[in-house]
RNA sequence: GCGCGGUUAGCUCAGUUGGUAGAGCGCGUCAUUGACGUUGACGAUGUCGGGGGUUCGAAUCCCUCACCGCGCACCA
C-alpha cells in the first residue's frame, strides 16, 4: 500500500508533476508515440487548438473548449491513432490593438501621437508576454497539445505565406483594390468588416423635409448638405409628371440649389412618400444607386466624424451635435413638414467601442466571395464536412449564400502588412519593392484573413511534412458563435489553397454562461475564471463539470456545486484505488474467474463497448457520464461493497478470482476515464500492478473502436 | 422583419432509430468510527409548455399557438 492513499487526492501536489512528465516524454508528438500503441492502427488523427487571442488569460470557454478537444485527442491517442494536436495563438489584430489602445489611454497618451515602428513593438512585446501566460493556463488544463509544433500568427514564416495567399488570390483574380462603401469607425480610425460591427436597434427621430415640391425623410440630417438627387420608383405614378434627368430649383439647407430627378428601382414605394434624396458617400444603398446612374459622389462627414466645409455654417461640427440644430434650421425655414419621435431603426457600431459606424467611401482590398462560397457549399453539399450538431449547418450556409465582397485591409499597425505597393496612383502586388520611388502599403489584413487559413498554416502548408500526413484534419471545436465567422472562412482557405476541405467535423460547444445561465461580463461581475476553479476543486473536477451532460451546441450553467460534486468524484475513484490496491494487490492475474465475477466483468466490457461508441459519434457528454456512474455506483457502491465479505471468507478461488477481477474493473475504468480526467487516473495508474506503460497516456484502449 | 435553438422533478440538464420518464444537486427517513472527515440504503415530487394530427403506442414524428434565449438584418 503506497503512502499517498493513505491522503485525499490532492490536484494541487499531483498536476504540475504529472504534466512535466507527460511533456518530458515527448508523447504530445505524434512520432515518438510507443511503436506498440500504434503499430495496429497508426491512422493520424489531427486537431488544431483555435488559437486564443494573445491579450488577455483565458476565460471558462477556452477551458470547455481545452476540455473536449483534449478528451478526444487523449481517446485516439490510446486507440493506436498517431494523435496530433497544434497549439497555437492569435495576435488577433483589431482586438488586441484595442486592447492595447485602452492600456495607452489609461496612461494619457494615444497612438496617433505614436510613430507607428514604436506602437508596433510596444503591442508585440505586451502581446508576447499574453502568449507565454496564456500557455501555460493551457497546460494547466492539462491539454495533451504538441508544443513542439506551436505556431503563432507572426511567426515569420507565416507572415510570409499568409502574403503569398494574398498574392495568388490577387493573380487568380479573387482580390481586388476597390473604391467602395466600407464600415468605417471614426475612433479607431479603420475600416471593419461586416462581422466586426452590430446592428443595434435604436429609437431615433425621423424627420420629414420639404424638399422642393417633393417630402422626403431621413434619420440623418446631418448627411444631407449633397444631397441632389431626388430618386423615385420608376412606376411610381404619385412621380409620374417627373422625368429621369428632370432638374428643378429648391430652396435647401444652405440655399438654393439644383436638384436632379433619378428613377431607381432600389426605392421602396410602400415606404414614407416613395422619395428620397441620396447621400452616395455615407450609404451603401446610395452609393449603388449612384453608380447605376453616373452620379457624383461626394463626401460631407470627415474621417473624424465631424462635418466638412460643405455644410457651411455648420462645418467641423461633430454629427452628433449637428443633428438636432440641422433640423431646427430646416424647422426654421419652414422646411421641416414632421417628427417621428417613436421611430425604431438600426445603426451599425463598432464592436469593440460602440461608437456608430460611419459608411465611408474607400479604397481598400477585397476578397471576391462568391466563387469561393460556392466551392465552400459544394463541399458541404457532399458531405466533406459535419457539424455537430448538425443543425449549425444551416447557420453555415445562411453566412455562405448571403456572403458579400470581404473587406480585409486593417488602418492598424498590428497585424500582417498587406504586400502591396503604390507609386502615383499605380498598383503592384509583392513581398518585394518593385522599385525606386514605390511605396508600401501601410495596412494590414484582417486578423480573419490569417486565423482562417490556420489549418493549413499550423500544418506547415504547402510542402511541411505535416501538411502531407495531417492535413485535412479531423475534428475542429471551437464555440458556436465562430461557425459564421472563423468557420467559413477556414473551409474557403482550405479549399482554395489545400484543395481539401481543413476538417471533417466541427464540433461546436455553447457557450458557458453563470450558474443561472446568464452570459458572463466584465461589467455584469459574475465572470468565471476557470483556474479558479482548478486551484479550489483540481483541474478533473473543471473538466468533468464542463463536459458531463453539456450537449454539443447548448448553453452551459456553470455552477460551482457542479465542480466541487466532480473533485468528490475524483476522491472516489481515489479511495476505490486504495481499497483495491489495499485488499488486492498481490492478486494473481492470471486465476481463473468464477462465473458471476465473469458477469462483472463483461458487463463493464459492455460499458466500454458503449462509451467508445458515445466517443466516437461525439457524445462526450455521456461517455463521461456513464463512466462516472459505472465507477461510483456500479463498482464502488455494488461490487465493492459485496467484495468485503468475499475476500474474508475461506474459499480460495473465489478470493482469488475477485482480487483479480477488482484490479482488472479498476485498471480499466480509470483507462477508460483518462480522457476526461487526465490527472488523477494517471496519478492512479502509476501505482497499478497492471501497469504496462510508463504513462496512462500512452496505454491501450480497453476495447477495440468500432 | 428573417433565421436558429429551447420549453421534461424545487434547480441545472440527459433521454442515440417512437415502446407507458432519468441523472446530478437539493429535500425526507434510516444507517454508518476504517476504501471514502468528500459514506451508504431507501424514498417523495413530473397532465415531458398549450392545442390538434399520424400510430396499436408519442417527451420522441407532423401541424399550429404561446413564452424564453440567441443570431442575422443597407428600407431612406
Amino acid at each position: 500500500m503506497i503512502e499517498k492513499f493513505k491522503k485525499p487526492y490532492d490536484p494541487a501536489e499531483t498536476e504540475g508533476r504529472i504534466y512535466e512528465a507527460w511533456e518530458r516524454s515527448g508523447y504530445f508528438s505524434p512520432e515518438n508515440l510507443p511503436e506498440a500503441l500504434t503499430s495496429e492502427n497508426g491512422k493520424p488523427f489531427t486537431m488544431v487548438l483555435p488559437p486564443p487571442n494573445a491579450n488577455g488569460s483565458l476565460h471558462v470557454g477556452h477551458a470547455l473548449g481545452k476540455a473536449l478537444a483534449d478528451a478526444m485527442t487523449r481517446a485516439k491517442r490510446m486507440q493506436g491513432y498517431k494523435a496530433l494536436w497544434i497549439p497555437g495563438a492569435d495576435h488577433a489584430g483589431f482586438e488586441t490593438q484595442v486592447v492595447y489602445e485602452k492600456k495607452l489611454e489609461k496612461e494619457g497618451r494615444s497612438r496617433f501621437q505614436m510613430d507607428p515602428k514604436d506602437l508596433y513593438n510596444e503591442i508585440l512585446a505586451f502581446t508576447l508576454e499574453n502568449k507565454s501566460m496564456m500557455e501555460n493556463q493551457v497546460r494547466a488544463l492539462g491539454a495533451s497539445c504538441d508544443w513542439t509544433r506551436e505556431k503563432f500568427t507572426l511567426d515569420p514564416a507565416i507572415v510570409r505565406e499568409v502574403q503569398q495567399t494574398f498574392i495568388k488570390m490577387h493573380e487568380d483574380g479573387l482580390v481586388y483594390r476597390g473604391k467602395r462603401t466600407v464600415n468605417w469607425c471614426p475612433k479607431h480610425q479603420t475600416s471593419l468588416s461586416d462581422v466586426e460591427t452590430e446592428s443595434v436597434p435604436e429609437q431615433t427621430p425621423f424627420y420629414t423635409f420639404k424638399y422642393g415640391p417633393f417630402e422626403i425623410g431621413t434619420v440623418r440630417p446631418e448627411t444631407k448638405f449633397g444631397d441632389k438627387y431626388v430618386v423615385m420608383h420608376p412606376e411610381d405614378a404619385r412621380y409620374a409628371q417627373y422625368a429621369h434627368g428632370d432638374t428643378l430649383e429648391l430652396e435647401w439647407i444652405n440655399g438654393p440649389i439644383t436638384a436632379t430627378i433619378i428613377k431607381d428601382e432600389a426605392v421602396d414605394m410602400e415606404f414614407g412618400t416613395g422619395a428620397m434624396t441620396i447621400t452616395p458617400w455615407h450609404s451603401q444603398i446610395d452609393f449603388e444607386i449612384a453608380k447605376r446612374h453616373n452620379l457624383d459622389v461626394e463626401q460631407i462627414i470627415d474621417w473624424r466624424g465631424k462635418l466638412l466645409p460643405i455644410a457651411g455654417e455648420f462645418e467641423g461640427m461633430k454629427i452628433s451635435e449637428a443633428r438636432e440644430k440641422i433640423a431646427q434650421k430646416l424647422a426654421d425655414k419652414g422646411l421641416l413638414v414632421s417628427t417621428d419621435t417613436e421611430y425604431k431603426n438600426v445603426v451599425k457600431r463598432c464592436y469593440k467601442c460602440n461608437t456608430m459606424i460611419e459608411p465611408q467611401i474607400k479604397d481598400q482590398w477585397f476578397v471576391k466571395m462568391a466563387p469561393l462560397a460556392k466551392m465552400a457549399l459544394d463541399a458541404v453539399d457532399r458531405k466533406e464536412v459535419r457539424f455537430v450538431p448538425e443543425h449549425e449547418e444551416k447557420v453555415f450556409r445562411y453566412w455562405m449564400e448571403n456572403a458579400m465582397d470581404w473587406n480585409i485591409s486593417r488602418q492598424i499597425v498590428w497585424g500582417i502588412p498587406i504586400p502591396a505597393w503604390t507609386k502615383n496612383g499605380e498598383i503592384q502586388v509583392g513581398i518585394e519593392s518593385p522599385g525606386e520611388g514605390w511605396e508600401e502599403d501601410t495596412d494590414t489584413f484582417d486578423t480573419w484573413f490569417s486565423s482562417g487559413q490556420w489549418p493549413l498554416l499550423t500544418t506547415g502548408y504547402p510542402d511541411g511534412a505535416d501538411f502531407a500526413e495531417h492535413y485535412p484534419t479531423d475534428v475542429m471545436e471551437t464555440g458556436r458563435d465562430l461557425v459564421f465567422k472563423w468557420i467559413p472562412r477556414m473551409v474557403i482557405f482550405g479549399l482554395y489553397l489545400g484543395k481539401k476541405v481543413p476538417f471533417h467535423t466541427v464540433y461546436l460547444h455553447g457557450m458557458v454562461n453563470d450558474a443561472n445561465g446568464k452570459k458572463m461580463s466584465k461589467s455584469k461581475g459574475n465572470v468565471i475564471n476557470p483556474l479558479d476553479l482548478t486551484s479550489k476543486y483540481g483541474t478533473d473536477a473543471l473538466r468533468m463539470a464542463l463536459v458531463v451532460g453539456n450537449t454539443p451546441g447548448m448553453d452551459l450553467a456553470l455552477r460551482e456545486d457542479k465542480v466541487k460534486g466532480y473533485k468528490h468524484f475524483a476522491n472516489k475513484l481515489w479511495n476505490i484505488s486504495r481499497f483495491i490496491l489495499e485488499s488486492a494487490t498481490d492478486a494473481d492475474l492470471t486465476c481463473a474467474l468464477t462465473e458471476s465475477d465473469q458477469k462483472l466483468r463483461a458487463r463493464l466490457d459492455e460499458v466500454l463497448v458503449d462509451v467508445t461508441r458515445d466517443i466516437s459519434d461525439h457524445r462526450l457528454y455521456m461517455a463521461a457520464e456513464k463512466l462516472y456512474h459505472y465507477a461510483w455506483h456500479e463498482l464502488a457502491d455494488v461490487i465493492i461493497e459485496e467484495s468485503k465479505p468475499l475476500l474474508a471468507g475461506e474459499d480460495v478461488a473465489v478470493v482469488a478470482s475477485r482480487k483479480r477481477l477488482l484490479v482488472s474493473l479498476l485498471t480499466d475504468t480509470v483507462t477508460a476515464l483518462h480522457p476526461f480526467m487526465p490527472f488523477v487516473t494517471e496519478e492512479i495508474y502509476q501505482s497499478l500492478p497492471t501497469k504496462t506503460t510508463d504513462l496512462l497516456m500512452v496505454a491501450p484502449w480497453p476495447v477495440k473502436a468500432s
